[in-house]
DNA sequence: ACTGAAGTGTGATGTGCGTCACACTTTTTT
DNA sequence: AAAAAAGTGTGACGCACATCACACTTCAGT
């Protein structure tokens, strides 16, 4: 939990009291390789934090091809978003690619938390804040970037994670086949 | 101003005393067609709440090809948000479609408003979830649609959109050549 | 009202990347 | 330790979509 604390604290500082208030809304969960958190259609009931461990959130189209959302590490929040703050079925899965542990909280705790304390609500509205930063830089890579240069810029952005997972899945992430990307970095040798 | 208060009301109510205290932070500017709000380099002093007209936010290749990040009309906000947010130079333009009036604010005015107003700070945390939202359905959609889906998409979403703008321009959305999109529908007569 | 600019459709052509296929290697599971 | 599953590279092939080009129409500025 202290490294919830810490992560918090980058952002805002909390007394000992507080943090012990933010922690009774979160529940700690072993995750094993190959585990899901989330299936399609599920109730999407909580938000993660993760603690250790590398996770992907997914889904898939008719054919059976795979599309990932975004990839999750220390210290990184994951959900279906777009379904857990509507509370929808989800639309997408998640599953765990290497093992590792996570702090679960539901929709409720979060909105609890964010609206008892505006130092949460700040928090919260950081986050944000950084993940909308985040998309929007996606978007434009999708949108006018050759594969290459997606590559290029994952590997700048998320060199851990280069390391950690097969380029399949990278691929995956980047919206390009898997043999595309694998030519591009042998042309680069 | 009157429109900007029940844009808030809509997610958090407001007193009379407090909506003058969110109205001193921010600027009526009427705005001309091709006039622009922003220019690539300029430093981001603004974001803008819209009254009415069209913009969009794009920015260019060094090939000069255009692509939009977002359009905004009536009750939505924009900025180049990366930018903005971080207050580094501006990576696109913001430039008038339709005329109309904005008006804007400051980053410094947002952030004391959300830390003098636990209710603004809720506002723009709800305002940023449904950014957040958006910007995931579109990165979806970039991922694995065809450009068919993606515009019966768009038109599903912005049905005043797509009257009110030119094709080409959602096509710069879409990120599809003009071409590829006008022969698209054409089929679907 | 006139003139130039912007928007739109549609043909012809080329190509980057997806798809399919298969061999080889590495990792995981039992 | 063996067997199965997953990951990776690389060739052959085809096609969806970009690009280029041009004609016609509609819109905007003086």
């Amino acid at each position: 939990m202290d490294r919830l604390r810490s992560h918090i604290e980058q952002i805002t500082s909390l007394s000992n009291d507080e943090f012990e208030y933010v922690k009774s809304f979160f529940v700690l969960k072993k995750v094993r390789k190959h585990q899901y958190l989330l299936h399609e259609g599920d109730e999407v009931r909580h938000e993660f934090f993760v603690l250790s461990g590398v996770y992907k959130v997914f889904y898939t189209d008719e054919l059976g091809r795979e599309f990932i959302v975004q990839f999750a590490q220390e210290n990184w929040w994951m959900s279906d978003y777009p379904a857990f703050f509507t509370q929808q079925k989800a639309t997408t899965y998640i599953e765990c690619i290497e093992q590792g542990e996570v702090l679960s909280s539901t929709l409720q705790g979060r909105e609890q938390l964010a609206a008892d304390m505006h130092k949460m609500e700040h928090f919260f509205r950081q986050k944000l804040t950084n993940g909308y930063m985040a998309q929007q830089q996606r978007i434009k890579l999708l949108l006018s970037s050759t594969p290459q240069e997606r590559y290029e810029e994952f590997a700048r952005l998320y060199p851990s994670l280069i390391q950690r997972i097969p380029k399949k899945l990278i691929a995956e992430y980047l919206g390009v086949s898997r043999e595309t990307l694998s030519r591009l970095y042998a042309g680069n040798k």
